[in-house]
RNA sequence: CGGGGCGUAGCGCAGUUUGGUUAGCGCGCUUGGUUCGGGACCAAGAGGUCGGUGGUUCAAAUCCACUCGCCCCGACCA
């Protein structure tokens, strides 16, 4: 491509509105346009590097002997009411009606419409196993887009999906998966840590999800340096440091006027939050549960509705008002009536504690929780944090930002059963398709990308993924624009995704064009070099430049180019 | 949905508090010339429903009401 003939709109200042590296850079180089909240235009250079991307997912896809197809972005109501997901969706889907009045959804995810054509097609254990993946915009009404293209309300997504006879094969679609995902974030040349996910409510034995660590991420992971140990903070486990030794030995009521939150008590007492408990009134169907958990720990609602069942809800203060005519604020376990009382582990064993009196205005100090109080179970039913024992070695964990850029899913048969798609086993016997589901965010590659490999001066893009390989910058393009546009026929001749900037400007405003875009490879023609017969490769990621023989300059180029190709695979 | 911020030329902003000529500045753009290894210089130009609607006023970018859009923090959530 020569640059003259390019639409690359960048932009010399920062717009306003971005404030994340990548949703800022990515706008700034012209790879990408806003159209509305959460809904983006690729301009080339974006759409160049998506494509690249998407071949690279394509490839090793291909490889595990996945099939793609293309599925309907407009699908029927009928499917996702015959799911049950229709209701549960909610306002993240995007709903629409047809001239005729019929419901339709943009789709959010394909596992109904892929579950559809399997109970069609799929009808002995001799068609399984298959594995089906299509790479298509998705569209989820997200209630807040933001940091550019990391979270959006229409994105493109490669979605597949396993059907197997038994949950071996399962296993085994799974692993073919998670070894094809490495494979392509590898050569896409991220720095990423698979972690434990939530498998949530959906009753899939096991999940995983592919992790960029940055501080633009959304979703917090917890890791441990020593032993490797990484999940994410839903599911995390972790030892928590334990409280101090109270200063109150004995029990006793004291007046805590206008003192409700950890905070205020915290600072009203004299006395840190661990040694605070938090007294939580939760709804399971028609019993009440109170939840004790330390007041300088957060209570894990995935992990409270493993142990709850999923349709525990926190009490509203006008609920516990009604029930038990305090405010929220100073409900303690002290005497209180609710059907159980069930305490996170750290709350285990704590003495001289600080805990509501069930009487405003009041708290207790001196409590121990063994034998002041009633609990019946403790379990784990806290978020981690930093600092936390990790469970595995002991070491410390710390908690950090990362991106999801893939999520690997045992579904099991809630599809298959949900909308009646069968097989018939060797046995005879009718059972239903064991699934799986595996997503991966192409936009939030490109985005991850950018967030992991950037300085003050832009993007500095992996080989693999770059909307193009090298830069011919011509310094003065009226003395060597011959051999410019040489080099640039036999780079393309060589298989090399060349740009040649041969516009009209000056060297420093190529050049901030060139850092900005990110380019790995620059290749500077000037007539100063050119005179001893030379020309100058430029490196970005490092900054480091060689000269190179004008006869030989090509050779080398692809020599360089293809090296780098395979180091972004590693 | 709660809290905060913003909307003036393609981009970044000033002007709004205290209403008053023809609404400015930088970048970008056009034309001509000079430059040519890190966002060049000189000269001349083009470009605006001041987000929208309604109101107050002799007079509104500026005051009032409503409304639309965008960003950030939180809540919610595949």
């Amino acid at each position: 491509m020569k640059w003259s003939k390019a639409f690359i709109p960048t932009l010399k200042e920062d717009p306003k509105e971005a404030e994340t590296p990548s949703h800022r850079l990515l706008l700034r180089a012209g790879f990408i346009r806003q159209h509305q909240s959460g809904v983006y235009i690729f301009l080339p250079l974006g759409w160049r590097s998506m494509l690249k991307i998407m071949e690279i997912v394509r490839q090793e896809m291909d490889a595990i002997g996945a099939q793609e197809v293309m599925l309907p972005a407009l699908t029927s109501a009928k499917l996702w009411e015959e799911s049950g997901r229709w209701e549960a969706f909610g306002d993240d889907m995007f709903r629409l009606q047809d001239r005729k009045g019929h419901d339709m959804a943009l789709a959010p995810t394909h596992e109904e419409i892929m579950t559809d054509l399997a109970r069609v097609y799929l009808r002995s254990y001799r068609d399984l196993p298959q594995i089906w993946y299509q790479m298509q915009t998705k569209f989820r009404d997200e209630p807040r887009p933001r940091a550019g293209i990391l979270r959006v309300r229409e994105f493109i997504m490669k979605d597949s999906y396993s059907f197997d006879a038994t949950w071996e094969g399962l296993d085994k679609s799974y692993e073919l998966h998670r070894v094809a995902y490495k494979k392509i974030f590898d050569r896409c040349g991220l720095k990423y840590t698979v972690v434990e996910a939530s498998s949530g409510l959906m009753g899939g034995s096991q999940s995983e999800e592919f992790m960029v660590v940055s501080p633009s991420g959304e979703d917090r992971l917890a890791i441990c340096e020593n032993c490797g140990y990484s999940a994410n903070v839903e599911v995390a486990e972790g030892e928590a440091a334990p409280a101090p030794e109270s200063p109150f030995k004995k029990r006793e009521k004291v007046y805590t006027p206008n003192v409700k939150s950890v905070e205020e008590v915290s600072g009203f007492l004299n006395v840190p939050p661990s040694l605070i408990v938090k007294s939580l009134l939760y709804i399971v169907g028609d019993r009440w549960v109170l939840v004790l958990i330390r007041g300088d720990h957060e209570v894990n609602e995935t992990k409270l509705a493993k142990v709850l069942g999923g349709d525990a809800r926190m009490a509203t203060p006008d609920e516990v008002m009604a029930k038990f005519g305090m405010p929220v604020g100073f409900v303690g376990p002290i005497g209180i009536e609710v059907d159980e009382i069930v305490a996170d582990k750290a709350v285990d064993g704590l003495k001289g504690a600080v805990v509501g009196a069930n009487e405003e205005e009041h708290h207790i100090v001196g409590v121990d929780i063994g034998t002041d109080v009633k609990v019946s179970r403790y379990e784990d039913l806290r978020t981690v944090v930093s600092g936390d024992k990790c469970p595995k070695c002991g070491a410390p964990l710390k908690v950090v930002n990362a991106i999801e850029i893939g999520h690997i899913f045992k579904l099991g048969t809630k599809y298959s059963e949900s909308m009646g798609a069968y097989f018939m086993d060797k046995d005879g016997k009718r059972k239903p398709i064991i699934m799986g589901s595996y997503g991966i965010g192409i936009g939030r590659i490109m985005a991850a990308a950018v967030e992991l490999y950037h300085d003050e001066k832009g993007i500095s893009w992996p080989m693999t993924i770059a909307p193009y390989e090298i830069d011919i910058i011509e310094i003065d393009p009226r003395k060597t624009s011959e051999i410019a546009e040489k080099i640039y026929k036999r780079l393309i001749e060589n298989g090399i995704d060349v740009i040649w900037d041969d516009r009209e400007a000056t060297a420093g405003f190529k050049f901030k064009d060139a850092d900005l875009i990110g380019y790995p490879l620059r290749l500077v023609i000037s007539p100063r070099k050119v005179k001893d017969n030379l020309v100058e490769l430029q490196f970005r990621r490092d900054d480091t430049k060689i000269d190179l023989n004008l006869e030989t300059a090509v050779e080398k180029i692809v020599d360089i180019v293809k090296d780098m190709r395979q180091k972004a695979e590693r």
